[in-house]
DNA sequence: CATTTTTTGACCTTTTCTGACCTTACTTTA
DNA sequence: TAAAGTAAGGTCAGAAAAGGTCAAAAAATG
C-alpha cells in the first residue's frame, strides 16, 4: 500500500489539510516525484474526483495550473444513481409530475420547490413535444433535482 | 494564476474596482509590464470582453487611448430575464465558466453553488461534444440558474 | 491465471507571448 | 491647405508553454 500514486495522493492531502484549495503545476509535481506528467492526471482522476469530495479545475498554456478544491457539500451518496434509475433517458410530463408529487410527500422537496421545478422545466420545453421533449425533460429534471437536493444537505 | 496576462488583468481590475470606467494607454501599460503592446490586446480580448461584462472602446492616433467600462448589471430585479438573454441558445464551457465566475463576483451565487452547477451540468453532458453539447449546456444552465436564483430571492 | 490498478509515452489541444506589418488620427510645414 | 511626418492603436500568424487523452505495458492483487 504505497504505490507512487499513493505517495502523490498523500502529498496533496497534506497540502489540502492546510488550505481549502491548492494550485499545483503538473510538470513540476511530476519532476518532484520523478514520474511522467500524465501520472498526475491519474492520481487526480482516481483520488481527487467529485465522488471523493474534490473539484479539479485546470488551465493550459503558459502559466497553466491545476487547482484542487475541497468541496463543502457532501456529495449525497447515491442520489445521482437513483435519479438516473428513476428518471432514465426519457420522462413524460405525467412522470415528472408524479415524481415531484412523491418527493413532496416524502418531504424531500417543499411544495414551492416542486412548483418551481415544474415551471422552470416546462418553460424551457416550450415549442417542443413528443420524444424530443421527453428526452430533454429527463435531463433538465435530473439537473434540477440534483441541485435542489444537494443544497438541502450541505456538508 | 500568475501569467503575465493574469497580472495585467489584476492591475486593470483594481483600477476598475474604483471607477466604473478607466482609460489607459496601450504603449505605456505595455512598458509598465515590460511586454509587447499587442499583449495588452490579448488581455482585453480574453479577460475584458462582453461575456465577462466589460466594454472596450479605443481610439488610434495621437492622443489615442483605450477605455474599459464595467457593465453594471444590477443583480436583483429581473435577473432571470437577463440570464436568458446572456445564455442564449448555445453556451460553450468557457462561456459557462465566465458567467458563473461573474455571478460569484456579483454575489448572486456562492462559490459552492457555482461549483455545484458546474459539476452537475457537466455530469449531465458526459459523452456529448460540439454544438450538441453547447445547445444542451445552455438549457441546463438556464434551468439551474433560474432555480438557484429564485431560491435566493423567494417571492 | 485472470483481473484490476498503476505507470509510461506518443500525440493532441489550449493559452500565452512575440514581432512584423497595417490603419487611423493628429501635427507640422511647404 | 494639402502633403508629409509622427504618434498612437489593431491584426494576425507563429512560437512557446503549459495541461489532456488514450492505449499499451507493467505491476499488483486475489
Amino acid at each position: 500500500m504505497s504505490s507512487l500514486s499513493d505517495l502523490i495522493e498523500q502529498y496533496l492531502r497534506e497540502q489540502l489539510a492546510r488550505a481549502e484549495s491548492i494550485e499545483i503545476q503538473r510538470r513540476q509535481l511530476a519532476r518532484m516525484f520523478r514520474c511522467v506528467p500524465s501520472q498526475i492526471n491519474y492520481v487526480l482522476e482516481t483520488r481527487f474526483n467529485i465522488h471523493r469530495g474534490y473539484l479539479v479545475y485546470s488551465r493550459r498554456g503558459g502559466g497553466g495550473f491545476i487547482r484542487i478544491t475541497r468541496i463543502n457539500w457532501e456529495p449525497h451518496p447515491d442520489l445521482p444513481r437513483r435519479l438516473e434509475e428513476v428518471i432514465g433517458s426519457e420522462c413524460s410530463q405525467e412522470e415528472m409530475d408524479g415524481l415531484l408529487y412523491r418527493l413532496v410527500e416524502a418531504e424531500v422537496l417543499t411544495e414551492n420547490e416542486a412548483a418551481l421545478v415544474e415551471t422552470v422545466v416546462q418553460q424551457e420545453l416550450t415549442g417542443l413535444s413528443g420524444k424530443e421533449a421527453d428526452t430533454l425533460r429527463a435531463r433538465l429534471l435530473r439537473v434540477a433535482l440534483l441541485l435542489l437536493c444537494q443544497e438541502d444537505y450541505p456538508g
